[in-house]
DNA sequence: GGCATGTGTATTTTT
DNA sequence: TACACATGCC
């Protein structure tokens, strides 16, 4: 029943992976081999004959479950392994919740909104409540939806949330406590979960008396990885989820933990054993990824964190190249220097593909991704703006969410107001006709048994307010909703009538129907047309996987697309990109080559984070997280000069600091380089390399 | 009331 | 650069 690939394992690795029963906790440091471990212990389970589905892996990523499964899958004689629950907390939260939700007064077909629309929601609940306009400027939406989150998920009094992490917000406390307590009401009215409501659900759900024992039984084996990144709803879940038998699995570092922005607690990780009496601890040392001179400089780094686990990353990959500090004139040296490095490895048999560009903030790669384009090199970035949070693709989004629920009043809202002739008032308008609007909470019941009549039906029925210029565009959109749910204007569908489930077009047509009415639309309100409509044509196409318009939409959401070139088909595949990606997203990744640019304080770590010691200290974790993705070699560039934003002609600029994470000690185990512009005007012309590092040094040293 | 235009102002990271 | 808000024209 076990495989040859036990032998391969180094001895903790084979002691995770075979563990029997009981609490298991699992400190993986960098590169340590934690996928695979996870992998091979799900094949190990599942060849003991546990049945794959109660198995559940919660991952942090729906790209890391799909790994570790299908490398699961190649592991045991089993072909069951696609059969494990695998993905994220909130995606499973989803999936439970619309099996056993009823059971706390749930409905089945609730939407899922994304972090767009509760900021949409909190702007509209704060427009009706007249805070938009008061003499201080109100937080903004986002600053609003990031607050409530914080809160919910920390599990923690909103005061106390706002006074430490929103110091700026404390006078409005009472205005954003307004603005919380319709939010939530509005959310329940209209059928509508955010985020944090599937954790906060699920939670509920395994709190509840009977149901929550059946949820719990529901499987046998538990794993979560990522660890050191859930938060204190999510470590509440473990335990309900655990509550009848603790055959449970956690992994994670605490040197790895970078989500505290999103309330991750490193508690969870370090309280486990408290918590899950006999638990067995198992930490991997032993470190596969990075060559011997990377690790150094990485454990030289997180040797000055405040408080950690204390463990030795070890590898025995020696290699006699350091890491590399790459000094350079300004942010175009940079980008120009990064592209020359590229090349280099390029010509000398690294694909792109195996090569990474590592920030801290979306917005930190735009100018090189300019130079990346006039050079021809193809890359990929995650992180930063995603497919759907692009207007027009929330556009369509919207168009299927209120045919999927027609108490969704955010989509409405979105939706009525891209017809020609109608704005915010005329929209608020008609959907209080149209009774988007209602004071009952959780909608179990519908038009059966002399509920409310369906929105859509009212559509199709009702002499509706609609103002002259808008009556055109208005009877398209009729005429769309007709087709797309089968509806007639009498108020019956054509075959099973008095359902939720309307006998319509399939997803795919619809889909088809809604791009022949929103292309027009598309030209009117936005700019470059052409290229947002070849989006929509790719929507089309993923449309066409799925048969269920409820799944689609949610996969959509809980999952998006990481970038436009997600959707590429198979031939765009195959082509050789650079990856360019935000810190946060590269988590769990490798690559041969790393660079990481911006190495200035201010950047990293970020000027926002400084404020506290926490902050400074999570900043650490980020750049260590970034270093030890290098498999072979690692780059860091520092920019001397930053030119004040927007300045094109001017030439005002301000000296950056070497990021505050690379002191003497730690640089000594790097290579230090600069580009000639900088020994040029550091050194005077051709001086001797010792002396421009010296004056180097001197600009480094505070 | 709707919508185009202009102005001033900012808090990174993601499910 | 985007977004929130004010203004002015249809």
């Amino acid at each position: 029943m076990t495989g040859a690939w036990l032998d391969e394992l180094n001895p903790a690795q084979r002691e995770a992976v075979t563990h029997t029963e009981g609490p298991l906790l699992v400190i993986a440091g960098a590169g340590t081999g934690k996928t695979r471990t996870l992998a091979c212990r799900v094949a190990c389970l599942i060849d003991r004959g546990v049945p794959a589905d109660r198995i559940l892996l919660l991952t942090f990523t729906r790209r890391a479950a799909a790994e570790m499964l299908s490398r699961a899958g190649r592991l045991t004689s089993q072909a069951t392994a696609g059969h494990v629950w695998g993905g994220t907390f909130h995606a499973v939260g989803n999936r439970l919740l619309r099996i056993y939700g009823e059971a706390i007064g749930l409905s089945r077909d609730f939407t899922v909104m994304d972090q767009g629309d509760a900021a949409d929601l909190m702007n509209l609940i704060r427009g009706e409540l007249g805070l938009a306009k008061t003499k201080r400027r109100f937080p903004r939406k986002q600053t609003l939806v990031a607050i409530y989150s914080r809160t919910v998920n920390a599990q923690d009094k909103l005061a106390a949330t706002v006074q430490r992490y929103f110091p700026w917000c404390v006078e409005d406390l009472d205005g954003v406590k307004a603005i919380f307590e319709l939010y939530v009401q509005r959310k329940r009215e209209r059928n509508v979960f955010d985020y944090d409501d599937l954790l906060l659900y699920w939670e509920a759900l395994c709190a509840a008396d009977r149901v929550g024992d059946a949820v719990a039984d529901r499987f046998d084996h538990i794993l979560v990885d990522e660890y050191q990144d859930t938060n204190a709803i999510q470590g509440q879940i473990i335990r309900l989820m655990c509550k009848r038998r603790q055959d449970v699995m956690v992994v994670g570092d605490d040197a790895q933990s970078i989500y505290s922005f999103r309330a991750a607690t490193i508690r969870n990780i370090l309280d486990f054993p408290e918590l899950f009496p006999g638990t067995r601890t198992v930490t991997l040392e032993q470190n596969y990824r990075s060559t011997q001179p990377i690790l150094a400089a990485s454990n030289a780094v997180m040797a000055s964190a405040r408080e950690r686990f204390t463990k030795e990353l070890w590898s025995d990959r020696a290699s006699d190249r350091k890491p590399v500090l790459f000094t350079c004139m300004d942010e175009d040296e940079q980008c120009n220097s990064v592209c020359d490095r590229i090349l280099e490895h390029l010509e000398r048999g690294i694909p792109l593909q195996r090569q990474a560009v590592l920030f801290r903030a979306g917005h930190h790669s735009s100018q090189l991704e300019v130079e990346l384009s006039r050079r021809n090199i193809p890359f990929h970035k995650y992180g930063g703006l995603k497919f759907v949070e692009a207007a027009h693709v929330k556009d369509l989004l919207a168009m299927l969410r209120i045919l999927e629920n027609p108490y969704d009043e955010i989509s409405w809202f979105r939706v009525l107001q891209l017809l020609d002739g109608v704005g915010a008032r005329t929209a608020q308008r008609l959907i209080e006709a149209l009774g988007v609007r209602r004071d009952v909470p959780f909608p179990g019941t519908r038009e059966n048994g002399g509920g409310p009549v369906s929105p859509l039906k009212r559509l199709l029925a009702d002499p509706l307010p609609v103002p002259p210029a808008a009556k055109e565009g208005f009877e398209q959109f009729r005429i769309l909703i007709r087709e797309c749910t089968g509806l007639s204007a009498n108020g019956n569908g054509n075959g099973k009538s008095g359902t939720a489930e309307p006998a319509g077009l399939s997803l795919a047509a619809q889909v088809e129907r809604i791009r022949a009415f929103y292309d027009p639309l598309l030209e009117r309100n936005y700019e470059n047309p052409a290229i947002r409509s070849r989006d929509i044509e790719q929507l089309e196409q993923i449309a066409l996987r799925y048969r269920s318009r409820s799944r689609f939409i949610t996969d959509l959401t809980l999952d998006p697309p990481t970038s436009t070139s997600d959707l590429a088909q198979p031939p765009f595949l195959e082509e050789d990109y650079l990856i360019l990606s935000t810190i946060h997203s590269a988590k769990g990744c490798e690559w041969d080559v790393v660079h990481i640019i911006h190495a200035a304080d201010g950047m990293i770590p970020s000027d926002m984070a400084v404020a506290d010691e926490a902050g400074v200290e999570e900043e650490r974790r980020l750049f260590y997280v970034a270093m030890t993705r290098a498999k072979d070699r690692l780059y860091v560039y520092f920019p001397l000069r930053y030119y004040h934003h927007g300045a094109r002609l001017s030439d005002r600029h301000s000296y950056a600091q070497l990021t505050r994470f690379l002191p003497a000690p730690v640089r000594a185990l790097f290579e230090q380089r600069a580009t000639k512009l900088v020994e040029a005007e550091l050194g005077g012309g051709r001086r001797a390399h010792v002396d421009i590092h010296k004056r180097l040094n001197r600009l480094w040293e505070d």
